[in-house]
DNA sequence: GTATAGTGAGAATACGTATTCAAAATTAAC
DNA sequence: GTTAATTTTGAATACGTATTCTCACTATAC
């Protein structure tokens, strides 16, 4: 059952009546620059002001082959590094004069079908944050030349432009700070299909080795708290229980240092040092006071929207990638 | 200077050329229901999938006279139980067939532009959580005829729906909830425009009033962590230090409690009893265990979207108004 | 076989705007 | 004053689709 129509709104001929002037008089008054004299212009504002006219951007996106739209498809939601990211998206996609249609998913499957919904609905651009797209999937954007940038996920062979952080040489960098003063030391990290968990964890595991350390306990979980709390607790019921864990992300590490406090009564750092990444406002809590791989997040928005808006405007440019450093901030949860 | 033409997508024209149809039949095979032979209807898609070919939405609309976007007006973004919900809203709309136009704002002063921009997108419904509406402005929007559901927030006269929860009635069972086991009451506010908060800490304070409680200390805070924080620091430096915090929001509630361990060593809740309102995720998280009234945010969240899918289906509705009760929730940052 | 009902398909139109083109009005130049 | 240059205007068209209306065709019934 299709909707019942809208009421009608008042169009650009409406005014034009009301006016006494042409429908393109209406159109050219409500077009900063155009040809217009002052007077003709005066009255059609007036005009429609009195029949409470706005121009039909979905007309115009019709005619000007330009939605000023962009999509956002974004998952892994509650995550509070996210929703730091999402605002500053929808801030610098607001300021540049767009709008964002944010496309919701749960799990990798969906992304075709929301990708499909985005192309539909013409958007300029897209942006997609740490989802897998199949190579199907990569061919299908590249052939609807709707520019597309990466968050947070590279694809293989640079097809696309992409903002990330160097997870690698941030596993890397928190393996050198924990190796001179701890002995047992474990990771737990995200999907096993999930290249960000798979690269900080590399890194780390890795320059552990590089130090002669090979029995790192290992660990899976889901990027959540709770996912971290029952790693942690894991990990820290075996015989040889580690004195360093290192998380993929910091809300796993909240978990993961609630569970050493709280189910086996360990303090932090004196019996276990913890660090994380990505330096969500929790992490800073003195409750957690968390040592963390910061990435630069605002940065890393504001890259990703200009380098998508530079592709839209030309779109015969090459594909970018940005691959960015952490900070190690240290904080109290970590000794040494 | 406007962004260069898009590379033109295949049309419903082009499909048709190669299929040796009508567009008319290409419009159909993409309609279910619509009248058309399944021989070629499969030729038609053949051609469609050949040419990279997707209907699009924005003309469609046009002629529809309805666009499937439901705009999605978001003040607050950095509040965890915003995100909550913000997921929900995404989720629902996705699920219905919609789509999500999500517009941020920082405050209410932009809700004008914002609104304005909804509108001109033709959005066929708008929901707006938790920002301040002038008389002006819902004189706008009920003009416009665009259906509008407010979430967590409601107008004067009830001329808009909307789906909130009952503050003065949380207030007042927080109350009765600390009255018997504390002496000195303190309450943690949001802005004073916000009548969120006002509601909440009306029906704390009314109810101590009339239990004979006539010095609530008050402190204003803006909802953030870091200012319930200070606001926190500022009460317990007083020399009639409170043994009772009442926060209208659990994150501003978080803040609190740190406030009071690391600033003053208090234990929680043995030299102070502190509660919330909300219960996102952190409050259950063993460092805080935060008492708190909690929102039904999931089934706000639905029913804000169903009320908003009625009214598009049938704009004779009435405005209808869902007040909702909260749930207190006892954990251990209340003695008693 | 004819008459009737039913189905499928195409031509034409509408949606609300921007834009091109040519005509008209204004201004500038002399 | 006349002519040239410039600005302003409106008519016509295009954007890509859904939909109405008409016509051709198919199946059914007798």
């Amino acid at each position: 059952m299709a909707p019942r129509k809208k009421i009608q709104q008042a169009s650009s001929i409406d005014v034009a009546r009301l006016a006494g002037v042409s429908q393109s008089a209406v159109s050219r008054a409500f077009t900063d620059g155009a040809s217009i004299s002052e007077k003709k212009k005066k009255a059609i504002l007036e005009a429609a002001d009195k029949l409470n006219y706005r121009p039909n951007v979905i007309a115009r996106s019709l005619v000007q082959n330009s939605t000023k739209i962009i999509g956002l498809v974004m998952t892994r939601f509650m995550s509070p590094f996210y929703t730091t990211v999402l605002a500053d998206f929808t801030r610098h996609i607001q300021e540049s004069g767009y709008s964002t249609l944010l496309l919701n998913i749960d799990n990798d499957k969906e992304v075709e079908d929301v990708l499909s919904t985005a192309l539909q609905y013409q958007v300029d651009g897209l942006i997609i944050t740490s989802a897998k797209l199949s190579s199907v999937m990569v061919d299908g954007c590249a052939r609807s030349k709707t520019p597309i940038v990466l968050f947070n996920r590279y694809s293989e062979n640079n097809e696309l432009s992409a903002v990330y952080c160097d997870g690698y040489d941030a596993g890397r960098r928190v393996a050198d700070l924990l190796l001179p003063h701890h002995d047992r030391f474990a990771c737990i990290m995200g999907e096993i299909t999930s290249s960000t968990s798979r690269d900080r964890s590399e890194g780390y595991i890795t320059r552990l080795e590089e130090q002669g350390i090979n029995n790192c306990i290992c660990e899976h979980a889901d990027f959540s708290y709770d996912s971290g709390f029952e790693a942690a607790r894991k990990i820290l019921d075996r015989e040889d229980r580690p004195d360093a864990i290192f998380c993929v992300s910091d809300l796993m590490a909240l978990g993961a240092i609630d569970a050493a406090r709280n189910v086996f009564g360990l303090e932090i750092p004196e019996d276990l040092s913890i660090v994380g990444v990505d330096n969500i406002p929790m992490a800073s809590w003195p409750a957690y006071d968390l040592t963390t791989a910061a990435q630069p997040a605002p940065k890393m928005a504001e890259a990703t929207v200009d380098t998508l808006l530079r592709a839209i405007q030309d779109r015969s440019q090459d594909t970018v990638t940005l691959k960015m450093k952490t900070e190690i901030i240290i904080r109290s949860s970590t000794r040494g």
